[in-house]
DNA sequence: AAAAAAT
């Protein structure tokens, strides 16, 4: 006890020297760094990345032995400052395999006695580099819910177990198309894929069969180590898209790397960032990226606002390999420099179109472009965004580079997996309207568990209300809105998931990304005014294959919407109100402000062809190289040959 | 105009 509390004002003395030693070292690594990147000495494949980090490591070795000597201190069995090893996970992982029902399993010779392993794992107390082994025994298995359920009916199919049983069929014809320089080909199988044992063990238990579209291109693509551009939407199977390249490369271990950064003692060092726009999706990808990552010694932390900050720093103090955060949050932990991005091999960006909307451009440069991040090219980056305008544009070639443009249609698109009905609904009449739809509902035998019906409202007061009229009048509900505290929102979400609440009223924090499986109906009771959200929001059921219905209810207030609305419907093969197209005929006098930019049934295209047709070159990106163009499907034998350029037409 | 996101 007084051994720790020794260490611990030891520590804090020395973090405060550190801070200052911290900062020129920062300093002199980024000039480090530009200037081995500017003489080309940075390796671009991050396959054979290992001269990427000596080239920008700071080596200041009496930092470093400072560091040593206080993280040492407080301990009993230290020795001489040793020079902190960095031990890949897949050699962390080895012991855990081997012995992981034993007591006091061996550890690796060079582990052993190192408590100043550093701090990408964080403080010696905790973090794996201290114990007997490499094990972490906190690491709770993501799967033992659906192992469980397994056990107990042994007839449990992937149908039953929620998004598990993804319906491939509906994914066939979903159109694809890839630009860039020497695309890598797509693959059919996870199995053409050298993932490792661990990953496709983990793929097993996700139950995942097949790639989906998005997982056949990306994979390779980025496995290539190529930076990736790709318009999808969550529902396609995106957070394994970039979860399995990155997770994989990190237990590659590529480049050795080094020693660790002299900083404060506490920073910790990720090699992964993924960027994502509200908290319930980071929770979401976190989960998902512990059930990919379980057991692989990769080690994946979530920071994200509106919680206690100490849990999260205990969290990451006890390592992170993949940090899965929303922007506030970490440009909060990057200024008080207990999270640096020096170490950053993998950046990714989801539902970036939906980061900038919220404002979130100038956090996002800060953390991309002006804290230590690694530049284009010294890292791998991908960036996911349903829509393409401009702003995501410049964003991609300010933070990209040379990367490869994959366009994935929408979800369901090309199928009739969401049904959509829009209804003429006075504001007045919405309540009683909606009454009339869940009375239908219940009256059909659709309830429970198997249909979640998810109500979505313009304001966070409008939410409450309904929420509460809605209780009031027999049907359970819950809400989420940005006004309710994150517990609340969280325990919202849970609610209505396990179907103790089948209805969830929500505002647009719940419109994007979130994978709610066995969301029946999705009812727009206040229509967006923007035509990205709608597809965003009705995208909330047929997700993974499964049919869904999407109802709205439209009057005078909406005519803005009438014209995008009419055309997106058409596209989606869906039955047209002639008062909706009157409407639309009359509001797009106007002039279509409001309209899809892009091709029809993708959110964006590569505007590096824009820009090549409109200066009349010859397209640069889709000749001369083996797989540019339309119909792009070279090499890949699945189904979807005709789809791809009548997509485009 | 509203929503989201750091405190």
């Amino acid at each position: 006890m007084l051994i720790s509390v020794t260490g611990r004002q030891l520590r804090i003395e020395w973090n405060s020297k550190l801070r200052f030693t911290a900062a020129s070292a920062a300093a002199a690594a980024a000039k480090q760094r530009i200037a081995s990147h500017q003489a080309g000495g940075v390796n671009r494949d991050p396959l054979e990345g290992s001269t990427l980090h000596r080239a920008s490591m700071p080596t200041s070795w009496a930092d470093l032995a400072a560091n040593s000597a206080s993280e040492n201190a407080g301990t009993s069995n230290s020795t001489a400052p040793t020079r902190p090893v960095y031990v890949p996970p897949h050699l962390r992982n080895r012991a855990a395999s081997a012995s992981a029902s034993t007591e006091s399993p061996p550890a690796p010779p060079n582990v052993s006695s190192n408590n100043n392993v550093g701090s990408r794992w964080g403080a010696p107390r905790n973090g794996w580099g201290n114990r007997t082994g490499v094990w972490d025994r906190r690491e709770v298995n993501p799967f033992e819910d659906q192992e469980d359920a397994a056990e107990e009916g042994a007839a449990a199919s992937g149908e039953e177990q929620g998004n598990m049983g993804i319906n491939f069929d509906a994914y066939e014809d979903i159109p694809v198309e890839t630009t860039g320089e020497n695309v890598p080909p797509p693959v059919n199988t996870f199995a053409e894929i050298d993932l490792g044992d661990a990953l496709n063990q983990n793929i097993r238990r996700c139950k995942y069969v097949k790639p989906t579209p998005v997982q056949r291109h990306a994979i390779p693509i980025s496995l290539g180590g190529r930076d990736l551009m790709a318009c999808a939407q969550t529902g396609s199977g995106k957070t394994a898209a970039f979860c399995f390249p990155i997770i994989s490369g990190i237990m590659r271990g590529q480049g050795q790397a080094p020693l660790r950064p002299p900083r404060g003692a506490r920073t910790v060092y990720p090699l992964a960032l993924v960027l994502s726009p509200t908290r319930e999706l980071s929770v979401q990808i976190l989960e998902e990226a512990r059930k990919f990552s379980y057991q692989t010694g990769v080690r994946v932390v979530v920071a994200y606002g509106g919680a206690p900050i100490n849990q999260q720093l205990r969290e990451l103090e006890r390592g992170v390999d993949i940090l899965v955060a929303t922007p506030g949050r970490l440009v909060d932990l990057l200024e008080r420099a207990r999270v640096s991005l020096q170490m950053i091999k993998y950046l990714a960006l989801d539902e970036a179109d939906r980061m900038l909307d919220m404002g979130f451009e100038p956090q996002i440069r800060k953390i991309v472009e002006q804290m230590d991040m690694p530049p284009p090219g010294a890292r791998q980056t991908m960036l996911f965004s349903a829509t393409f305008p401009r702003e995501i544009q410049r964003l991609a070639s300010d933070f990209l580079s040379n990367y490869v443009f994959l366009a994935v249609g929408r979800v369901g698109s090309s199928t009739d997996l969401i049904v959509q009905r829009v209804e003429y609904v006075q504001e007045s009449d919405k309540r009683s309207h909606l009454m009339d739809l869940l009375h239908a509902q219940r009256a059909n035998g659709v309830q429970g568990k198997q249909a979640l019906t998810l109500v979505f409202v313009e304001t966070k007061k409008g939410a409450d209300a309904l929420e509460h009229w809605l209780c009031r009048n027999g049907f359970p509900a819950t809400t989420i809105h940005g006004d309710r505290s994150q517990q609340e929102r969280e325990l919202a979400l849970r609610s209505f998931k396990t179907g103790n609440t089948p209805i969830l009223v929500a505002t647009d924090v719940a419109a994007r990304g979130l994978d709610i499986p066995h969301v029946a109906h999705v009812v727009n009771f206040d229509v967006p005014n923007d035509i990205d959200d709608y597809v965003h929001r009705i995208g909330r059921t047929g997700r993974a294959g499964k049919k869904g219905l999407a109802t709205a209810f439209f009057n005078d207030n909406n005519a803005s919407l009438a014209r995008p609305l009419a055309d997106l419907m058409q596209e989606a093969n869906q039955e047209v109100p002639d008062w909706l197209s009157r409407y639309a005929a009359r509001s797009s006098i106007g002039g279509g402000r409001n309209r899809r930019t892009g091709g029809s049934r993708f959110g964006g295209r590569d505007f590096r062809r824009e820009g090549s047709f409109s200066r009349g070159g010859s397209d640069y990106y889709s000749t001369g190289n083996n797989s540019g163009g339309y119909g792009n499907s070279g090499g890949y034998g699945g189904g979807y040959g005709p789809g791809v350029t009548s997509a485009w037409d």
